[in-house]
This record gives C-alpha cells, sequence and structure tokens, in this order.
DNA sequence: ATCTGCATGTAACACGTTACATGATTTT
DNA sequence: AAAATCATGTAACGTGTTACATGCAGAT
C-alpha cells in the first residue's frame, strides 16, 4: 500500500515522468523502498484511475515522447491522509530475510557461517560507504526539485537511519562471529 | 522465495500441522519474518506438490483431524541449497515504511511530527521488552524441538539482531527529535 | 451465552518480480 | 561495434493480505 504514496510524494515535489520516477527512487529511496520501473509504470496507470494524478504527454524529436505525471488535489489529499496515519501504526518490522537464514545456519559448519558472515560485513561495509557519498539534495536538485530546508531536514533523516541500520549491522555481525567461535572450543 | 524455506527449515527440526507452524511462526520468526495463517497453507499445498514435503493425516476425536507435514529428501536438498546460498547475495535491505513516511513528513508540523516519533519510540520500547522477555528455546521444547547448542546459537543471534534493531530505531528517533529542535529555533 | 482454542481451508484482491518488446541516440 | 541512455509498456508469475466458511470443545 506504499510504492503509491512514494510516487504521490514525489510528485507533490514536481511533475515527473515514470522513468525520472525510477531514477529518483533509485538514487534517493532505493535503502528503504526498491522499486522496479514496471511496478512504477502500473502504478502510476492505477492511480490516474483513481484520480490522484494526471498526465499529459511531452512530444520531443531526438528522444521518445514521454508522459508527465502531476498531482491532482485530490492525490494531494490522500498523501496527507496517509502521512497523518501516525507511524506508530505502521507495522513495525518488515522481512530480514538474512535472519531467515540465520536462525537456520545451525545446518551448516561453523568455518562455512565464519566465511560468510565476513563476506556479508564486507558488503554492508560497501554500502555504508555508498550512503555516506550519497548526496540526495544534490540529486533532486538536478530533478530542479525546491530544496527547502524542511525537506531537507527529514531526507537527512532517512540517510542518518541507512547509516545507523548497516552500523548496527556489522557490529551484529561482530558479536555473532565471538558468539560462534566461544562455542568452537 | 522465502516463506517457503522458512516451513522447510521448521520442518528439518520435527513434524507438524499448518496450525503448528503458524505458531511457531508468531512465537519466534515473527519479527523478521511475519506469515499469515492462510499462506501458511497455501505454501504446505505448493511446497507438496513440488515433492518437498509429504504429509499424513492424524484422526482426533475431540479435535478436528490434523494432517502434519514432515521433510522429504528433495526438501531437505533444497533447504540446504537455499542456506549454501551467501547470505550477501540477498537484497540487503527490506522496505522500511516508516522511512517511507519520513521522508515526506515536512508536509506535516514540528509539533506533530515531534509528538508522532515519541509515540512510535514508546512502541519500539514495548517491543524490545517483549522480544527481550521472549524464549525461544521453552517455546520450541514445548513443541517437543531438540534443543541442540548450535540450534541455540542461531536462534540467540536473531534474537541479538532484534533488540539491536529496535535500541538502533530509539536512537535514531532521539537524533530525529534534536534534528527538529535544532531547527526550530 | 460468548469467547478462545483447535484445525483446515478457499476466493479475491493487492503488491512485487522477471522477462520480453521496441527503437532512436549517444557514449565507450 | 557494442553498450548505455532515453522512454514506454505488457504478460506471466510469485508472494502477501483480507475476508469468509465450518464446527466442535472447553473455559469465562
Amino acid at each position: 500500500m506504499s510504492l503509491k504514496h512514494g510516487i504521490l510524494g514525489l510528485l507533490s515535489y514536481h511533475e515527473f515522468s515514470g522513468y525520472e520516477l525510477n531514477r529518483i527512487f533509485a538514487d534517493s529511496l532505493a535503502f528503504f523502498w526498491p522499486a522496479q520501473i514496471s511496478q512504477i509504470y502500473r502504478e502510476l496507470t492505477t492511480l490516474e484511475k483513481a484520480g490522484w494524478v494526471q498526465s499529459r504527454t511531452i512530444v520531443q524529436q531526438d528522444h521518445p515522447n514521454k508522459k508527465l505525471f502531476r498531482l491532482t488535489d485530490e492525490g494531494r489529499q490522500e498523501l496527507t491522509r496517509w502521512l497523518s496515519v501516525p507511524k506508530a501504526d505502521e507495522p513495525l518490522s518488515s522481512k530480514f530475510p538474512i535472519m531467515l537464514k540465520t536462525f537456520f545456519s545451525s545446518d551448516l559448519s561453523f568455518e562455512w557461517n565464519l566465511a560468510d558472515l565476513k563476506r556479508l560485513r564486507q558488503k554492508y561495509e560497501d554500502e555504508l560507504r555508498r550512503l555516506r557519498a550519497a548526496n540526495i539534495e544534490k540529486e533532486f536538485a538536478v530533478q530542479s526539485v525546491e530544496i527547502k530546508p524542511n525537506r531537507a531536514l527529514y531526507w537527512q533523516a532517512t540517510m542518518l537511519f541507512g547509516q545507523s541500520y548497516y552500523e548496527m549491522c556489522m557490529r551484529w555481525i561482530d558479536s555473532v562471529v565471538a558468539m560462534i567461535e566461544n562455542q568452537e572450543r
């Protein structure tokens, strides 16, 4: 029930095509809301049927034509309604595939699990570096979105979450490695 | 692609009915893999068609009959195959609905957001308490699952993750509250 | 009397993923 | 010459959610 609202949120900043929305998702929202471009296109048609967005076609000569979507008044109302639902009412935790595997990891050897966790730690480290280097404000500026200080504040808050999350995951791996090494003796 | 494997994993411990599997999911795996009972039933029929599990019906007099599922050799192979795929190959981050909302929170007032974050913090605190009080080993013992020390080790690892996650979320809220209060002045 | 627990499921819908199709332009 | 970028989408399948149906036993 939320890719729809992510799209409404972005369209509340500016008019975008499906293709542009996909870029923004990949650049700025992917950490907490990965999205496929095909799904974005589908949701856009659903949103238009619902009357929450409206499209107009821009004819281009050097590139294929594009369809720009803008938020309608009803769409803006729906966005505000969604935002007004307390965060505490959302399901707190989603799915953590890595934990599901960890839960059943006793089937494999200690050595294998230690090596596997090491690789995973490296991947978290890489992702953390990528996140720290990311610059949402710049990316939005490229898309000619106005950077109001309040907006930037909440963008930064989500970036902070991403970094805290990866750091926590790395500390968790260190603890588990210690637990395994203790058990081994 | 993973509820299937969660079920295979549990059936590698012991024979269970759909109803029992649902209990175990709710008691022990819900934090990192919430599951609906209707979906569990559906996956069980899919798994049986695939030849990964096999059922037998237990006739009962005081209660409705029940269908116990056991892992086949092919099922065990599939479980091992899945476990052997490096964790680093899994998608690192899933969806965080709370972050999606946070990202677009500039539409609402500082006061509203502060109050909303406060409520959310309380909810994390409650969940953390619940998790700390949970005792997977006991719950499995009730289901007559053998508690091998290696199993218990990885169960604990996932519990540790849950706790670290909630603690991190609470610290994150504290930081964001401070950010908002700084901006306000 | 009403609710909870035991036990199994179906149906409809919503959301997510993967693969495929098209075709010009621009960069490597 | 090959790959990436711009741009839109469809089809099929897989996964997840919500609502509904059934019915007995035991506890409040």
